[in-house]
DNA sequence: GGGACGATGTAT
DNA sequence: TACATCGTCCCT
């Protein structure tokens, strides 16, 4: 089955629009002959630098640069030293975190539920950051709908204040693969 | 140069 | 609840 990347207009929005929207579809990654899969069950939304949760609230540095780049790349970034996390930036310092996937092809046996787990098996590390994800070996393709998305506060952000309490994650209600 | 701190995951 | 483990940021 050919799967076709989704065009980067797709991530030139709203970021929570994006958020929403990102949930269903599929994050594909091609190497090594292998094409691993997953359907995006959960996402939270981090709006810009005036989203004290997010990190292009502490200014543009070289780690938040691509942030600031065009929609529709990957900003992937290592936290607590050994785990990696896949975004989909939408621009002006505004990207949106993937947290669970459910496993489609090439997964088997890998778990995918939690940012740092699905960037594992998905084989996304730093050497993926500012990939532009219409473009293979790394992209986004069209999945399926999600029926009823559900929604909460972020995971891991009470240092932010009132901004750890928007309800900016949201996730298919319906997937047994969505974290915690 | 050095210290504090993570958008986590696993073991205890 | 402890802690592994290291890049980033700022010098508190």
């Amino acid at each position: 089955m050919t799967l076709t990347p989704l065009p980067r207009a797709f991530s030139a929005r709203d970021t929570i629009d994006v958020a929403r929207a990102l949930l269903g579809q599929l994050l594909v990654h091609e190497a090594g002959g292998v094409r691993r899969a997953g359907r995006i069950v959960e996402t939270e939304a981090y709006l810009g630098p005036h989203d004290l949760a997010c990190h292009s609230s502490k200014g543009r540095t070289a780690r938040t640069e691509v942030m600031f780049g065009p929609p529709g790349h990957a900003y992937v970034f290592l936290v607590y030293g050994m785990h990696h996390c896949v975004n989909v930036v939408t621009g002006n310092g505004a990207a949106v975190l993937v947290r669970a996937l459910e496993p489609v092809e090439g997964l088997a046996q890998a778990r995918t539920d939690g940012p740092g787990r699905l960037t594992r098996a998905m084989g996304i590390t730093r050497a993926h950051d500012g990939w532009p994800l219409d473009e293979r070996p790394l992209f986004l393709a069209a999945g399926t709908p999600v029926r009823r998305i559900g929604r909460s506060a972020r995971i891991g952000v009470e240092y932010a204040g009132a901004w750890a309490r928007r309800q900016l994650r949201f996730f298919d209600a319906a997937s047994r693969y969505v974290s915690g």
